[in-house]
DNA sequence: GTCTATATCTAGATAGAC
DNA sequence: GTCTATCTAGATATAGAC
């Protein structure tokens, strides 16, 4: 066969397969099969099928660092916000089947947990950060509860919109159609705290990309 | 040993332990175990543990139908709608183990998927019949993308709040704290939609809850 | 690096005595 | 109804030849 690349292909294949079948239900004997290759060349490269998912998790994880941790965020306006919620969730579509077991996954893989929590925590930071630049421009007014129950339901969107589409998948997931509502959705979150002209922007850019 | 009902001793016992550990961490050995039964025994009772998973679903779903279908949904107040969103997220609370591998569960047990989408189509109907309530009694004012993705953002709080509270559980789904941040964090969704009275009304609402 | 063959282990499930 | 003992299947992982 004289693969290029064999451990790439084994990744690129339990990624596909996880995504489509979720995690628990694809075994390391289906990645080599689809793979083309034996199981015992998996192991050749890989010690055990933690350590695939644990490598594809620090690939997504790298991918993300710069996505989430934009310098800038407090000075974020519609398109900019729009623009990295895109990425977001583009690249979390790109590896959902950790998103789709959560729960599940984070417990049978220890370190896992850990990276999930200070991803999270991370997120939800970025999110403040967002907010609180949109408060000193004088753009947003909220209340201190308020401001805690909103990004409640902020972190909610962008862990849980993708595994809720998925359940219902009609394909969306793939086309990008679910990835747009999810933007929306979150961006319909923070709309009715913007004053004008914000608010009216941040329609605007919804009603406009969720028309296709 | 002499039980009362071995039956509902391995239903409770499971339930217990999916809970706790997740359902694809707990065996039917784990079950016999903790229920101070033996496995054989287990297997008299049910023909499998996918027997048992379904007959815990049967009880969640009959306890969750009557708070569903609220026969008056178009004339809630705030008071009504914390109630019923109380008794919802309490519920789930009690079935977690369902809403924490949601995919994984209803990919493996076929009949579970179909259950799991009407649930979600029933839930969201309500939900739009509570919104359309408000809208006759001019209570509340929404276009219509804007209901499309408040019920989107409804119906996720209401499915993945439990789970979202489960990462992170500091022990606050057993004494009832994260289910009242969950009600309010949906309260707050409708809000922002809601003219006077009925504006305040669910702040004072959300922020008498919320301070315990 | 890759293969075939196989070891190991564990979970779900059954058999048959009591 | 309940037990002990055991079967079976399948998944992870290893051994050793090529």
């Amino acid at each position: 066969m004289a693969r290029r690349n064999t451990r790439e292909l084994i990744l690129s294949t339990s990624l596909a397969l996880f995504n489509e079948f979720g995690e628990p239900a694809v075994t390391t004997n289906h990645i080599a099969d689809e793979a083309d290759i034996s199981p015992g060349n998996l192991y050749y490269h890989f010690n055990s099928k933690q350590d695939i998912i644990i490598e594809l998790f620090k690939r997504f994880i790298t991918q993300l660092d710069p996505v989430i941790d934009v310098p800038d965020a407090g000075s974020l306006d519609a398109e900019d916000l729009w623009f990295h919620l895109h990425l977001s969730f583009e690249l979390k579509g790109h590896y959902r089947f950790f998103f789709r077991n959560l729960a599940d996954i984070t417990d049978r893989i220890p370190n896992l947990e850990r990276a999930f929590r200070a991803l999270f925590r991370r997120e939800r930071q970025a999110a403040a950060q967002v907010v609180a630049g949109l408060e000193r421009r004088g753009a947003l007014t909220i209340g201190d509860t308020e401001r805690l129950l909103l990004l409640d339901n902020m972190m909610l969107a962008l862990t849980y919109w993708i595994p809720f589409a998925d359940l219902f998948d009609e394909g969306g997931l793939k086309d990008g159609r679910a990835q747009t509502r999810a933007i929306a959705g979150v961006l319909q979150l923070v709309m009715p705290y913007l004053r004008q002209p914000e608010h009216d922007e941040f329609g605007a850019l919804v009603r406009t990309y969720l028309a296709h």
